[in-house]
DNA sequence: GGCCCATATCGATGTTTGTCAATATAGCGC
DNA sequence: GCGCTATATTGACAAACATCGATATGGGCC
C-alpha cells in the first residue's frame, strides 16, 4: 500500500499522454490520503451515516441508549459503529455516570469536506 | 437495512435525554443517504483515492495504461477499482480505440462534497 | 457489600472486499 | 483472416467487516 509511486519514465507513451503531465504522490500529503480514507471508510457503511445524521439533526448530544433502539440492531452492534466513528474521529465520546454521551466532532467532518474539496 | 426507523417514545428517558428531541430518518432523504454511503465506500480505499488525486493532479485524463504502473497492483486489480469508482459515479471513462481514458466526474464529487458538509 | 443497569468486549459466523493469475473481449494493423 | 495489444471479466483465496449472543466492566443505589 503505502510507499513508492515515482518514475513513470517507462518511455513508451502507448496512448496519446505524455508521461511527464501524470502526478503521482508527492507521498508528502500520504499521511492525510490516509487519514482521508479512514473517515471516508468511516462514513461508508449505511447505519453510521444513519447514526452521525441523527446526532446531527437533533441539536444536542446523544446517549448511546437513545441510538440503539433506532435502528433495529444488537446494542453490541451499535456499540461497535460508535467505536469506528470514534476512532475515525469523526464523534466523541464523554461517559457521565452510567451513560455515554456522543455527539459530531465537526471539525473532523469539516476536515473530510476540505480534503474532498481540494480533490474537486 | 432500509426502511423503518419512526416511534421511538418508549417513554423513559433513562439518561436525560428527551425522547421528542431526537430526529431520525424522514426516510425520505434515505436515498440520497445511501447513494452518499456508496461515494464514500468508493473513496474509503487508499488506493483509489490516490487515483482519483492522480487524476486531478494531472490536468488532463489519464489512460489506463497511464494508471497502472503508478501503483505496483496488478492490471487486474486497477481495472477493478477503476470500475467501483465508475459505479459510484466518481469517475467518467471514455474509450477510444485500444485506450480507455478515465477523468473525474466533477460533479460528483462536489456532489460528496455538499452531502458531507450539510452533515457538519 | 450486593444488585441492577448501560456500555464495552469477546467469539463465532456469514458476507463483502482486495488481490492475483488466467482467460475473454475487442480494436488495430497486417 | 491472424497476431498483437489494452482492457474487462472470471475464479480463487485471504483478510476485513457487520452482525449476533454471551460475557465482562464499571457506575449507582440500596
Amino acid at each position: 500500500m503505502a510507499t513508492e509511486a515515482k518514475v513513470i519514465n517507462t518511455g513508451a507513451a502507448c496512448c496519446g499522454i505524455e508521461p511527464g503531465s501524470i502526478h503521482e504522490a508527492d507521498a508528502a500529503q500520504d499521511g492525510a490520503l490516509v487519514d482521508a480514507a479512514t473517515r471516508f471508510k468511516a462514513l461508508s457503511d449505511e447505519t453510521r451515516l444513519r447514526i452521525v445524521r441523527t446526532m446531527v439533526r437533533s441539536k444536542h448530544e446523544l446517549c448511546e441508549c437513545n441510538i440503539v433502539p433506532l435502528f433495529g440492531l444488537s446494542q453490541s452492534t451499535i456499540s461497535y459503529h460508535l467505536k469506528v466513528l470514534r476512532e475515525a474521529g469523526i464523534v466523541e465520546c464523554e461517559k457521565r455516570g452510567l451513560w455515554a454521551y456522543y455527539r459530531v466532532n465537526t471539525r473532523a467532518l469539516m476536515g473530510a469536506v476540505k480534503t474532498l474539496a481540494e480533490l474537486a
